[in-house]
DNA sequence: AACCAATTGTAAACCTCTTAGCATTTGAGA
DNA sequence: TCTCAAATGCTAAGAGGTTTACAATTGGTT
């Protein structure tokens, strides 16, 4: 049984960064930066790489997350078109925090440091909107570990895949295989299988060979959540 | 046994803000600031507040986390003198994120929305500091939340208590009683007497009434952390 | 000095997740 | 159409966490 609660809205918020920006500044960092592809598995950054560049996702997806010492990987957010990642990096002095994976074939345009840096400078809004975006990162990562901490596996699962449906209505069906659900959710394949088999009999979900798709019982929850969650 | 590994250097890090602040800004926030007095247990913030002001700690400690539906509390962090926290508010939109209880007798410096923006506006070093020390929440977010999904409960225990005792030599006697430190790591109190029995088995704490000693052997492994964790 | 509330130590039953292993299904490519 | 690697479904054993409960200890207060 699910227990009713709040749901987050978005898989992850380094999400609304280019997207949230003035038209203009937006354009001209876009129109500057370098297009380029990443087949489906391919490392776009690595944890401790010393680039301050930025990308922005023009189509596919991207898994953010971390490899740990024993090559176990943990996605910490799984990022779509419109959506950007690695802004921080340009903050300086750090190095990459995350690593970055393709989930699928993938186009992104990179955004280099100096670009960033004059966009800043030259429109006192952008630095807002940036400070705004990496509250947001904050905020969805205190309610990741608060999830982890209070949350049953099946309602984490739940959370993990209605972030992944994206605003559409009605029935979606989601692209991802368990284990890189499991990945995500942060639980192993086997626990995932059994939270996606009560899911599935409750009549939240259907489970396919490589894809999940994710009903209007579960759906329809994320509209009764609150936004300030 | 301890598995050797990397540790997080500080507790949580809204801390750096006001310290990494450039002498003459730092005087003007805190001359202006009101300063206010809480007692062991009060909630200085809530989650959900509407007000934009943040603190920074004068003395005592505060704890930095969230209480659930049913009331269990979730500490993300102790922040100490120096620290500060609340900053996140400023940026608008968002209600408070996380509560803020007090750990035990804290002097608070209140700054107000205006003077932070009025420091912001007068000196660009300043949204610089903030959106780095953002960058290093959302950093230390993401490695409690891998510690979470990834470590044994010793392995975190020993991390937590590594980070609440800053930067002293030799032994360290932390004044946390072990219902706080199980709030903290994320387990039960059970679970946490298990695992300090752990420690102080091989050496590395001693168990007092309202009071753990961490001892030499637990405390040089910060010292071969990586930095750049 | 006696008392008492807070804190700590421990045990047992229960539950969930993990690991390991294997059988089955699926879908894409030869 | 056949083949095969990838993905899924499932089971069983084991580890570790939680809850509940109770006893023992501690340190401050009367």
């Amino acid at each position: 049984m699910v227990e009713s609660g709040h749901f987050s809205r978005s898989t992850f918020a380094a999400a609304g960064f280019v997207t949230a920006l003035p038209e203009d500044v937006r354009r001209r960092l876009l129109n500057h930066g370098l297009v380029r592809q990443f087949a489906k598995g391919e490392l776009i950054q690595q944890r401790g790489d010393a680039g301050k560049e930025f990308w922005h996702i023009r189509s596919g997806n991207v898994q953010i997350g971390r490899y740990s010492f024993d090559g176990k990987l943990s996605i910490f957010a799984v990022l779509g078109p419109g959506e950007s990642f690695g802004e921080q990096a340009f903050l300086g002095e750090f190095p990459r925090m995350v690593d970055a994976i393709a989930g699928n074939e993938v186009t992104l345009v990179r955004i280099g440091e100096k670009e960033l840096q004059s966009a800043i400078t030259s429109d006192p809004r952008v630095a807002r909107i940036l400070l705004k975006t990496m509250a947001n990162m904050v905020q969805q990562a205190f309610d990741l570990v608060n999830a982890g901490r209070n949350l049953s596996t099946v309602e984490r699962v739940a959370r993990a895949l209605l972030g992944l449906c994206e605003g559409e209505g009605q029935t979606v069906s989601i692209s991802i295989t368990q284990q890189e659900l499991a990945d995500l959710v942060g639980v192993s394949r086997v626990s995932l299988g059994k939270a996606l088999g009560k899911l599935e009999q409750s009549g939240n979900i259907e489970r396919n060979y490589g894809k999940i798709v994710v009903l209007d019982p579960l759906l329809s929850r994320r509209r009764h959540h609150s936004v300030t969650l």
